[in-house]
DNA sequence: ATTATATCGGATAAAATTATCCGACTTTTA
DNA sequence: TAAAAGTCGGATAATTTTATCCGATATAAT
């Protein structure tokens, strides 16, 4: 709903792959879309906009998969990620599609929605790789099901 | 993003019908269109929805169009709009698409998102029409552009 | 070098969303 | 009672999103 199918599969998939990586492995595509549960070839596809968009990095040929530079891990943030997919996401937009919609000329939900536009932009912009990959190694979060 | 077209039409049009009603007048599907710039056919499908779910009543005919009672007017919540435009329309969905999710089985932005969560579902189940169509009659909110 | 293992990239298909058209029906007004 | 002004409902089309397939290309291991 706030996300695309595509956005949903892309957080998933990164936040495994760099789980992997600060273990030091390289999982390939069969492994990620059965560790996420999501379609392998509309997987491959976005996972191809992550490495164009600088969110993973890819090795080719056999030993490849996808990768996460684990130094710069804790500067990608959610929204990075995003961004690399749904290239026109914007969480500024008006929450009733009107393009002038502003604190001036606001639409009549306008205020009532600005609080949440606003952590939302906070949650997309301040999270980090680091953050999400935390509970995974533990088990105490899942991205599957 | 949050909505989709349907329903950012769908809750622009109840806003208008609502200030119209409460001025004792009863546009019909052109007026609406027109003032909420949405295209009419789609507009009109989108009408009938509203019609069925009890958003809003249709008179037929000469001089007919679409009215709200202005008793029940507090009592028709932005919510109500949703769900009967998207009727599996759910603020309790996870921003990653598990179906699963849970507060004891997390996704990992689930306790990031959360509580922009429950503000949705506070702004939606709280807000209603008296609310929303308020600022319209003086031009302090817009509904169109 | 050859082979096995991967990603890459283009074409295509399926499904959902957005949008249009039009004939049928209903109601008011003259 | 006829005409005009509306909504209703079904069929269909266009667009976007989601999803699949496959040959080309790159790389590591043997």
């Amino acid at each position: 709903m706030i996300f695309s199918k595509a956005c949903e599969y892309g957080i998933r998939a990164t936040i495994y792959i760099a789980q992997q990586s600060l273990n030091n492995k390289r999982p390939n595509l069969k492994d990620i879309s059965k560790e996420i549960d999501s379609p392998e070839a509309f997987t491959a596809k976005i996972l191809q906009q992550l490495v164009k968009g600088k969110v993973i990095q890819s090795v080719k040929g056999a030993n490849g998969g996808f990768e996460i530079n684990n130094k710069k891990m804790g500067k990608v943030k959610l929204k990075d990620i995003v961004k690399a997919i749904d290239e026109d996401f914007d969480y500024k937009i008006c929450v009733l599609g009107l393009k002038l919609c502003s604190e001036l000329r606001p639409c009549p939900v306008h205020h009532k929605y600005k609080h949440i536009k606003a952590e939302l932009k906070n949650m997309l912009q301040s999270t980090n790789l680091l953050d999400l990959s935390d509970g995974l190694k533990d088990g105490k979060t899942c991205l599957r099901f």
